[in-house]
DNA sequence: CGCGGCCTTGAGAAATGTCAACTTACGTGG
DNA sequence: CCACGTAAGTTGACATTTCTCAAGGCCGCG
C-alpha cells in the first residue's frame, strides 16, 4: 500500500552551479530562465531571495488548485505538469526541464499540478517575493512576458499534435521537441534520455501505454531510433523529422 | 473558381460604440480588453492610436509567420486562429470573440494565421504604436501580462480536451465553453450562436465533420441540444455539463 | 531468489475516420 | 418568381486506427 500522492522530499542545498559569493553568474540554466535578463547586481538581488532545494523522485512540487506559495526556477531534472479529470484521466500538458520556469503567470493559485519525475534541482521562490521583484524591476515582468508567450506558442504546437497528428507522428514529434530542447541547454546527444515513464508519455501525447510502445518498437524496428537504457539514440534523423509531419 | 485566400475586405468605419470625442467609455468589451485596465486619459491616448475596421466574413486577417505589423481588439463577430500542416491538415487553435485581443504576446512575427469567420469589427493599432504605449504605460504590460496568462490556461484546457476527452465529451465542452464565453460578454442566451463551420468544430475539436456532426445530432436525439439555424438551443444544461466531463 | 514496477506484445473491441450519397439552404440569373 | 447551382450539413456503410484486456518478459532491489 503506497501513498497515492507521496509526499515531498525536500531540502536546502547549495546550488550546484553557484560558488559562495558569485550569484548565479555560473548558472548553467540562468540565461534561459527569468533570470536571464538580469544585471549582476540585480541578479544578486534575486538570488538572496532563492532557497537552492533539491526535490526526489516522484514528489509533488504543488497540485493543481493550491494556492501559488513558491515560484520555482528548475536547474537540473525534470518535471511533468497535468490536469487529472475526476475520473482519473490524466493530460500531461508539458515537461519542465532545466532552465525551466514554473509560475510565470503570477497568478493566485496552480492552474496544473507538478511533480518530479526524477531527483530534481530548482531555485524557489516565495510568490510575494518574486511579484515584489517584478515590481522594482519592469525589465523582468518584460522578460516573463516573453517566456510565457513562449510557453503559449508551445501550447498551441501541442494542440496540434494532439489535434492532427497521427500516433507514430506524435512520438516522432515528442522524441525531436526533446532532442531540440536538451541541445538548446547545452546537452546535445544523439541519445535523447527519457526519465518520463510510458505512462507520462501516453498522457502527454495522448495516446495509450500500449500505443506508445509500439509505436516505439516501430520506429526501433524500421532502424529511424535505438531504444536504450533511459532513452533512445537517434538512427536516422532525417527519417525522424519526415515522420513528425 | 474562388482565390484560396480571400483578399482582406477592409475599411475604416466609426466605431459603433464610440461617439465623437468620448474615447471608448461605452465600449461594450473594453473591461475585457487590454484597454479594460486604462484610466479616462490614457484610454483616449490609446484610441488616438486606433483604427477601427470592419472586416466581411472570411477574409484573412494575417496568416501564420508574417510580421506582426498590427495588433488587434475584437469589438464584433468571431474570428478563427489556426496553424496549417505543410499537407493542408489544419488545426483551429481557438475562437476570438468580442473582447479578445490579437496580439498580446507582442512578438515579432504572428504564431498561427486569423481569419474572420463572420462579419467583424476591431479596432487596429500598429505594432509599434502599440508597444510604444506599453513602454510608457507598463500598467497595460501587467494586464497584457494577466491576459496572455490566462490564454495560456485555456491552451492547457484544450489540451485536455484534445488529448483525453472522447468525440461527445468534446463537443458538449465546446458548446459550454462558447456558452460561458458569451455570458461573460454579455451575450447570454439559452440560444448558443455558431456562426463558425462545421469544419471549423471539427478543426478545433480534433475531429472530422462528419464525426462534429454526428455527435451534435445525438446531442439533439437525446434531448440535450436543439439545433437552431446558426447556433443550438441548450434544453438540458445539466446534461450538457455532465457530458463534458 | 523472488517480488513489484515497468514495459512489450498479441488478439479482439470500440471509436473514429473515410468515402459516398443525399438533403437543405441560399443566392443568382434566366 | 422560379430553377438551378453551389456550399454546407447529414447520414449510412465500411475501413482504419487506436484502445482494451490479457499475458508474459525484463530488471532492479530487498
Amino acid at each position: 500500500m503506497s501513498a497515492p500522492h507521496p509526499r515531498p522530499v525536500q531540502h536546502t542545498t547549495t546550488c550546484q552551479f553557484t560558488q559562495p559569493g558569485e550569484a548565479c553568474q555560473r548558472c548553467g540554466v540562468r540565461i534561459f530562465s527569468v533570470c536571464g535578463a538580469l544585471e549582476p547586481g540585480q541578479l544578486a538581488a534575486l538570488d538572496r531571495l532563492a532557497r537552492h532545494i533539491e526535490v526526489s523522485g516522484k514528489s509533488m512540487l504543488f497540485e493543481q488548485g493550491d494556492k501559488t506559495t513558491s515560484v520555482y526556477s528548475i536547474t537540473s531534472g525534470v518535471v511533468r505538469l497535468f490536469k487529472l479529470l475526476s475520473d482519473g484521466r490524466r493530460q500531461i500538458i508539458g515537461f519542465a526541464l532545466p532552465g525551466d520556469f514554473l509560475g510565470l503567470s503570477l497568478s493566485a493559485s496552480y492552474a496544473f499540478g507538478a511533480e518530479a519525475v526524477d531527483d530534481i534541482q530548482l531555485c524557489q521562490f516565495s510568490r510575494d517575493d518574486m511579484t515584489g521583484f517584478v515590481k522594482e524591476h519592469p525589465e523582468v515582468l518584460e522578460r516573463m512576458h516573453q517566456l510565457i508567450a513562449h510557453e503559449l506558442i508551445i501550447a498551441q504546437d501541442q494542440m496540434v499534435i494532439l489535434g492532427r497528428l497521427a500516433a507514430e507522428e506524435r512520438v516522432a514529434a515528442f522524441l525531436l521537441n526533446l532532442h531540440q530542447r536538451y541541445r538548446r541547454i547545452g546537452r546535445e546527444s544523439v541519445t535523447i534520455p527519457l526519465p518520463m515513464l510510458r505512462i507520462d508519455i501516453a498522457d502527454y501525447l495522448g495516446l495509450t501505454i500500449e500505443t506508445v510502445s509500439r509505436t516505439i518498437s516501430k520506429l526501433a524496428r524500421n532502424k529511424v531510433i535505438l531504444v536504450v537504457p533511459d532513452g533512445v539514440r537517434v538512427l536516422d534523423m532525417k527519417k525522424l523529422q519526415a515522420l513528425s509531419a
